[in-house]
RNA sequence: GGCGCGGUAGCCAAGUGGUAAGGCAAAGGUCUGCAAAACCUUUAUACGUCGGUUCAAUUCCGACCCGCGCCUCCA
């Protein structure tokens, strides 16, 4: 099976086939560097990159986008309460989002240009669109002009005159038309300015996005992305102003994902029910972030509360537990013929991949892998259950296969022990306790157990579970412990 | 008001024109001094409601109800 893509221009899912293959362009949109990001912008940022890293991982040469947009409104009003340069807000978001890209380990961009760096190209578009009589100038402020194009509204399927009949739309009075949206806007006193041929300004928002997609990727690229909310209006504006300049089609897959949610509602600054990235990276281990957000569909609703990312935490706990009795086994002596179960096993591991990519190929289909692992899990834990010795040829090739998956997802494929050993100190340093402190209890309730002190004994682990520690007594004698 | 998306077990969540992956939770069992972990078994007469098409629909079509999103900055 061959890739599909839900495409939001067609509504539809669709073959995906290049433009100039084996390279793909893609452009998401990035985010605006006035505050920390939150989880639904994780969202976003975790999608593409899975979807990046699994174009790259079938073959393609992916030449992938994501812009910061560094002058804006909100910088400007951020820097002005903050009293500081609009540019000293850009500069430490800016920072604070590398960081948390970082720490969700996002694979770097092959671009991440900048709004400002890009102002050249920018009056460049729009000089054009007002030599063409698709933009126009009013007061100081040049405005694209909507109605120009028969076409506007083809992304979100919109209508002007519908859209005008909604009683939302900006009056601006130097607008024709007041769906049209300003490319360049003159700048007030103490605002970033470039000069232009229409005086000092900066520029409209939608503009940079078109500027420096087409740079990187050309007039036509494959793929342009970003959450929901984007599709309208920026999205449309983006494609209109690109159409009227270039003549030729603006992106071709249009893939929108979708919010997180919180008590059924959109995550949003303006809501002030968002949870920041760095936030969450404190309580939670970046895969733990990553397995919550691909554990869904990337176009379904996903609703963030405590209890879902515990069970996130929590299976991803069993399955590097898993992972790490199946390496116990990698290393033993090959059996020459595989029993019922194991061949059952064996059968399931040799066809993973090709689940997974099947999985994949469907517009992205991140849950049902999902589904398949821990489906797996199950029969590993049965067959390790059943047999001391593994053909280790299975064992090679399900760690084998699975850092492929890891590759993509960027879950599932850790050192077990470096995974484990985090959520460990995790829980240790929430409960305040030291592993040796935990040696000495273990100690303790053995030296009461032998004597046959249940009570006592009892008593020790009790108190250890409320600390978040789990015992466990092993069949040769010896007591381990582990956490979650 | 317009446009769009979605309603699957206690919860989360895939999926299919021929009677529903997976996870969590729950119950019973194996194991254990008791536990824990792991495994086994059980847990949706059925996928919002009502119609229609069909030999057959949860899956297609229509209407309706409910939730959400966009129409203003937003991942």
């Amino acid at each position: 099976m061959s890739l599909h893509i839900y495409n939001t221009l067609t509504r539809r899912k669709e073959l995906f086939q290049p433009l100039n293959p084996p390279k793909v362009g893609m452009y998401v949109c990035g985010v605006t560097v006035y505050d920390y990001c939150h989880l639904g912008h994780a969202r976003a940022l975790i999608n593409f990159d899975v979807i990046y890293r699994y174009l790259k991982r079938k073959g393609f040469q992916v030449t992938y986008v994501r812009n910061y947009t560094d002058v804006d409104d909100k910088i400007i009003k951020r820097a002005q309460e903050e009293g500081i340069a609009w540019n000293e807000v850009s500069e430490k978001y800016i920072r604070a989002f590398d960081e948390d890209m970082d720490g969700l380990k996002l694979e770097r961009p092959t671009f991440q240009p900048r709004a400002t760096e890009n102002i050249g190209e920018i009056v460049k578009i729009v000089e054009s669109l007002v030599e063409k009589g698709f933009a126009y100038k009013a007061g100081s402020d040049i405005f694209y002009s909507v109605r120009k194009k028969s076409d506007y509204g083809k992304l979100s399927g919109k209508k002007i005159d519908e859209l005008e009949s909604g009683a939302r739309v900006e009056i601006h009075e130097a607008k024709n038309d007041p769906l049209d949206f300003s490319l360049w806007k003159s700048s007030k006193p103490g605002e970033p300015l470039w000069n232009s041929p229409w005086g000092d300004g900066r520029p409209g928002w939608h503009i940079e996005c078109s500027a420096m997609s087409m740079k990187h990727l050309g007039l036509t690229f494959d793929i342009h992305g970003g959450g929901r909310d984007l599709a309208f209006p920026h999205h449309e504006n983006e494609i209109a102003q690109s159409e009227a300049y270039s003549g030729k089609p603006f992106a071709r897959y249009w893939i929108h994902n979708g919010f997180v949610n919180i008590n059924a509602e959109k995550m949003s600054k303006s809501l002030g029910n968002f949870m920041t990235i760095r936030e969450i990276l404190k309580s939670y281990h970046p895969e733990v972030v990553r397995l919550f957000i691909l554990s869904a569909h990337y176009r379904s609703p996903l609703d963030y509360t405590e209890k879902n990312m515990q069970d996130a935490r929590q299976s991803l706990s069993r399955w590097y537990t898993t992972m790490s009795r199946i390496r116990e086994h990698c290393g033993k002596e090959k059996k020459p013929k595989l029993g019922g179960e194991e061949a059952k096993l064996g059968e399931k591991v040799s066809h993973l991949y090709a689940d997974f990519e099947e999985a994949m190929d469907d517009d992205f289909n991140t849950a049902q892998v999902c589904g398949l692992l821990f489906d797996l899990m199950r029969e590993w834990n049965k067959v390790l259950d059943s047999s001391s010795t593994i053909c280790s040829s299975i064992c090679h090739l399900f760690v084998d296969t699975i850092g492929q998956i890891n590759e993509v997802l960027g879950v599932f494929g850790s050192d077990p022990e470096t995974y484990l050993s985090f959520e460990r100190g995790q829980v240790l340093k929430a409960a305040g306790l030291a592993p040796e402190e935990i040696e000495k209890r273990i100690q303790a309730r053995n030296e009461a157990r032998k004597n046959r002190k249940w009570e006592e004994a009892d008593a020790i682990r009790k108190e250890l579970t409320e600390a978040g520690v789990q015992l466990k007594d092993n069949p040769d004698g010896t007591t381990t412990w582990s956490v979650g």
